[in-house]
DNA sequence: CGGTATCCTCCCTGATACTG
DNA sequence: CAGTATCAGGGAGGATACCG
């Protein structure tokens, strides 16, 4: 998620860097579409380690995107949603993901044209 | 740019890494008001290595959304360019870089009621 | 279930030096 | 001017173990 927020830059940065993290992105796109249970949404992603989905959520909330409900029960169940600033930024996430989906068969064939002039 | 390929994952997220990255942005950003010389533009992000600026350039012509025009001169002289492609990539990301400036603000009320209930 | 704590590895980044 | 080569450091991210 490069979290680190040591060198300086501006802040917006940040917030991209969260918003299009490789879990960020992810998290955010599944949760446009309803709430998640940490294991769920978990699952959902698949192959993210604990670790770095609690990282990034947390993120997110400290963030504002996404919102947190711990309920008091045995066993312990957390809920996901997003805020009305996440929805917005996962919103313009989805769509570069769109595009990327849309135009990935030209970026192909660029690469393609790009490595057959240096082999 | 986290532009290691080594891992399984799926075509579109290496694209969109690329785009989202922290000099891509700002490149693509950039070349949405004119071409650049390499160096000129060097300046106008400010702070980058030569290293990871030529990097990001070539990243972004393989995908191509960057064109490169080499002129054969001493000194040398290559001035880069907006493809379509490119084009509408960095409108893309320009919007989400407006859309964090935007909220900005949200940001960082949010950041601080998270930080405020755990100090 | 939903996390934290710790360790460890890889590779991204930047600095420096060199080249055509 | 526009890069490439090389090296060093540090942080991101995963594996594992443990906890409330």
């Amino acid at each position: 998620m490069n979290m680190a927020e040591s060198e300086p830059m501006c802040p917006e940065r940040l917030v991209m860097e969260h918003v299009t993290s490789r879990w960020g992105t992810l998290a955010l796109i599944a949760l446009l579409e309803r709430s998640y249970r940490f294991s769920e949404l978990r699952r959902e992603i698949g192959r993210v380690s604990e670790k770095m989905l609690a990282q990034t959520l947390q993120t997110l909330e400290r963030d504002g995107l996404v919102h947190r409900d711990a309920k008091p029960v045995i066993p312990p169940r957390v809920d996901y949603s997003l805020t009305d600033l996440g929805r917005e930024a996962a919103e313009q996430v989805r769509d570069l993901a769109r595009w990327t989906e849309r135009r990935m068969a030209a970026v192909e064939r660029a690469r393609a044209a790009y490595d057959a002039t240096r082999a």
